[in-house]
DNA sequence: GTTAACCTTAGAGTTATCTCTAACTTTAAG
DNA sequence: CTTAAAGTTAGAGATAACTCTAAGGTTAAC
């Protein structure tokens, strides 16, 4: 598929696709004769993955080390025991960062107790 | 207290603090006779539910519009329900957010799962 | 075969959020 | 009394993450 139904499908821009490629956190697609990108669904899965950590508060920095993992079948051992190792760490700071959203979840709701007690 | 105490007291710098201040995130504090800013236990409170929405995603912007709801205890009724309101859709966001985390979490797990399976 | 909608690049522009600088005043310590 | 550390302002600079433009090539529909 070319890369404006790559980035349809997965809720962006073309203009954002390149970028992310540009920065290192998409890989450098295969191109057709004619110099199109070509993309598959596994590269859709990867975007989307990435735009989810994106919007969860990762920058495109941490995510840049997480992605190479997500462009192929890793093959090697060591390649697939450092992928385990950032794949584990992002999930830490994923189980972080729930923890903070829940008291400032607390937090809110105090406020709102407050405020509703003022009535 | 100063603006030095108030910035450490809150994990941030001076510089950020009038910055907030300037885009009306932090209320125009009242001056000393020297023109130094005077912060109040309350404003610090105020200060760091400012940083901890910024960290959990939310933009200066959408902030702003909690924010004068922190600056004093609103005495009109009108005031109190539009705080509540502001409180309450902040408190659905952090919610929802939750759950987008929990589900990239479970990505993450069956992504270490796939790899796992790989060794 | 022309037109509209795609694709390509390099590079400029934009927005949010700080972060720092320069030039100056005030306070606290020795 | 001097000096260091704090405070003040207006405004410039930095960084991340887009977002768009210009100038051109390709494809699909009529």
């Amino acid at each position: 598929m070319t890369i404006g139904e790559m980035a349809r499908r997965a809720g962006v821009t073309t203009h954002t696709v390149r970028y992310y490629e540009r920065i290192g956190v998409l890989d450098d697609k295969q191109r057709a004769a004619n110099g199109y990108r070509i993309y598959s669904e596994w590269d859709i899965y990867a975007l989307r993955l990435v735009r989810r950590a994106k919007m969860l508060g990762l920058s495109l920095a941490e995510i840049k080390e997480m992605a190479p993992f997500l462009w192929e079948d890793p093959s090697e051992r060591k390649l697939i025991e450092k992928s385990i190792d950032v794949f584990s760490r992002h999930k830490e700071k994923t189980i972080h960062k729930i923890r903070e959203l829940r008291a400032y979840q607390a937090t809110l709701d105090k406020e709102i107790k407050r405020l509703k007690a003022l009535l």
